[in-house]
DNA sequence: ATCAATGCAAAGCATTTGCAGGGCA
DNA sequence: TGCCCTGCAAATGCTTTGCATTGAT
């Protein structure tokens, strides 16, 4: 039976209060600093597990390397192609659904990422 | 001087053609078969190359590896969880605009995915 | 005692890079 | 000749896997 561990339950911790959106090494690199010993396998391991429960999103932003988030409420993000920033703002709503019902799609998600340039980074 | 070489140009016509939003080895497959000798770094290269000019767009659907479009009108896709086909729909627009506008973030590009299960994928 | 979780190292992919040879201007 | 393009192989970075050990019930 799965459960949930202290390493599990570190990791999912930091999630939650850390708002970046990190990549698996950025976890890891966090737990190392709380736990004696931690591989990159069990960080792996953990968060597929929280991805699974429902505890954590996977979001892919890039071709890079994943990132997880811990906001489950439906919002967009905003992502800045020169820092990689990945800020949440307010769910974005299509004007419009009728052409994916038309598709005979059954919709699970609705992704909306708004790319472009932060007020931290020169503009253009 | 950069130039539009045979393999950029035969990369770039399976592209026009194809709609599947290929990944890199995809592309690698079809030019094997058109070509004496390709390797991957020359793909890469060409798509490179091909992203840069413009003519190709880079589409990060999941984080195993890019695909590319040779489709550049603003146009959304419809991704299936379960076979992980892309199909391109009509743009999809954005009922409300204004939670971007406020953040003081100048738009690129705005991506909008649909995830769900096609009809070809027994729903569920 | 059992079964899952962990650490470690190695393996697996996708992608990039270094470098020598080849092709075109 | 010069310079970019190509092929090949090695290297890199992210992620997964195999396996023996550890830990909890």
């Amino acid at each position: 039976m799965k459960t949930l561990t202290k390493h599990r339950e570190l990791i999912y911790n930091d999630l939650q209060i850390r708002r970046d959106h990190p990549t698996a090494k950025m976890v890891f690199d966090t737990a190392k600093n709380n736990v004696s010993k931690i591989s990159f396998a069990t960080v792996y391991n953990s968060l597929e597990y929280l991805v699974n429960q429902g505890m954590l999103k996977k979001v892919n932003i890039n071709s890079d390397s994943a990132r997880y988030d811990a906001v489950l409420e439906p919002h967009s993000h905003l992502i800045c192609q020169t820092c990689g920033s990945i800020k949440d703002i307010p769910a974005m709503q299509l004007a419009d659904m009728s052409p994916i019902q038309s598709e005979d799609f059954q919709i699970s998600d609705v992704i909306v990422n708004i790319i472009g340039y932060c007020k931290n980074c020169d503009n253009k």
